[in-house]
DNA sequence: CGGATTTGACCGGCGC
DNA sequence: GCGCCGGTCAAATCCG
C-alpha cells in the first residue's frame, strides 16, 4: 500500500482536470481569491470565477477517503470529512478534495463552546477563576462555527495560510501515531481555530480543519512575506507544481479555495464535474439559513459551489 | 523580555 | 455510574 499514493493522487486529479471545462477562467491566473476570503465570507461570484481560473500547483488537496480507498484518516478527520457524505450510503470516496460543513451546535465538543461562554460570563462577573468551576446553563444549543476540513499532501504539518496562529494544544490521536495540533488565530477577538493532524496511513497527508470565520484581513506583514510560504509549499509538495502559483505568495490559500470551488463534495458518480447539480438545493436547512446570514453572497454562489459549504441534511 | 510552544491537567459529552 | 475521549487551559519552557 505504501506505493499506492502516487496513483491515488493521479486519480484524484483526473476529475480535477474537469475544472478546465468550466470555462476560460484559467486564463486569469493573476486574479486570486484566497481561502481566507472564503472563511470570511467575502467571496463573490466574480472572485469565484477568478478563483476557478487557477491551476493546480504547489500543493495537493486531496479528497476525503475512507479506509477502502487506500488512505485512512483518523476518526476525527473521518468524522468531519465523512459527515459531508453521510447523507448517502456511499463510502466517502468522492473526488472531493475539501470537505466542510456548518454545524448546528448539536455535535460533539459543545463543552468547548460552553467553556468560552463560561469565560465570558466569568469576565462579566469580574472573576477569572482557575479553570472553570462554575456550573452553567445547560441544554442551551450552542451554535457552532462553520468548519472546513481538507486533506493536503504536505511534509509540513502547519500549512501557512497567511494568518497567524498560536498553538494551544496537542493531543494524541486515537489509532494514530501522529498527534493532532490545535491552533487559534492570534488576531484579537478572532475566534477562528484550526486543527491539524496527519493521516497515519499516509503520513504525507495532512488533514486540516478550520473552524469559524476570520473577522479581519490577512495580516499585512504576512501578506508581504508570504512568498516564503509559497516557496515552502512549492518545495514540500512537488507534485503538479505550476509556475503560476509556485511563486505566488498566497498559492496555498488559492489552491484551497480553488479546489473547494471546483471539487463537488458528494457525487461520486458524476465524473467529478457538474458543480453539484445533483444536490437537492431546494431544501434549506437551519444550518444553511444560518450560513446564509454569515455568507450573504452565497446566494450567488450556491449554484456553483453548492456542496462546498454545506453538509447536506439527511 | 515578550511572544510562541509544550505538555500535563482538567472538563464535559457520550457510549456502554 | 463509570470510563473514555476530544478539546481546552495554563504553567513551564523555549526562542528570537
Amino acid at each position: 500500500m505504501s506505493d499506492e499514493p502516487t496513483d491515488l493522487y493521479n486519480n484524484y486529479f483526473d476529475p480535477f482536470q474537469s475544472q478546465y471545462q468550466y470555462g476560460d477562467f484559467r486564463h486569469n491566473p493573476g486574479s486570486y481569491i484566497s481561502f481566507t476570503d472564503c472563511l470570511q465570507g467575502s467571496i463573490d461570484y466574480n472572485s469565484l470565477e477568478r478563483a476557478v481560473g487557477l491551476s493546480p500547483s504547489s500543493c495537493e488537496v486531496l479528497p476525503p477517503v475512507d479506509g477502502s480507498a487506500g488512505t485512512v484518516v483518523s476518526d476525527h478527520a473521518r468524522e468531519i470529512i465523512g459527515g459531508l457524505t453521510s447523507d448517502s450510503n456511499n463510502p466517502v470516496t468522492q473526488n472531493s478534495s475539501i470537505s466542510s460543513y456548518s454545524e448546528d451546535g448539536t455535535e460533539e465538543d459543545s463543552c468547548k463552546n460552553k467553556r468560552e461562554i463560561q469565560a465570558k460570563d466569568g469576565d462579566e462577573g469580574g472573576e477569572t477563576s482557575s479553570k472553570q468551576n462554575k456550573p452553567k446553563k445547560r441544554g442551551e444549543k450552542i451554535q457552532r462555527e462553520p468548519r472546513f476540513a481538507f486533506m493536503t499532501k504536505s511534509e509540513v504539518d502547519h500549512l501557512e495560510d497567511g494568518y497567524r496562529w498560536r498553538k494551544y494544544g496537542q493531543k494524541a490521536v486515537k489509532n494514530s501515531p501522529y498527534p493532532r495540533s490545535y491552533y487559534r488565530c492570534t488576531t484579537h477577538k478572532c475566534t477562528v481555530k484550526k486543527r491539524v493532524e496527519r493521516s497515519f496511513q499516509d503520513p504525507s497527508i495532512v488533514i486540516t480543519t478550520y473552524e469559524g470565520q476570520h473577522n479581519h484581513p490577512i495580516p499585512a506583514t504576512l501578506r508581504g512575506s508570504s512568498s516564503s510560504a509559497g516557496q515552502m509549499f512549492a518545495s514540500s509538495m512537488p507534485i503538479h507544481t505550476s509556475p503560476a502559483a509556485a511563486g505566488h505568495g498566497q498559492s496555498f490559500s488559492h489552491q484551497l479555495l480553488l479546489q473547494m470551488h471546483t471539487r463537488p463534495l458528494h457525487h461520486p458518480g458524476s465524473g467529478g464535474r457538474g458543480m453539484g447539480s445533483t444536490y437537492p438545493l431546494t431544501q434549506t436547512s437551519s444550518r444553511q439559513q444560518q450560513f446564509h446570514e454569515q455568507y450573504p453572497d452565497y446566494g450567488l454562489l450556491q449554484d456553483m459551489v453548492p456542496s462546498v459549504c454545506f453538509k447536506q441534511e439527511p
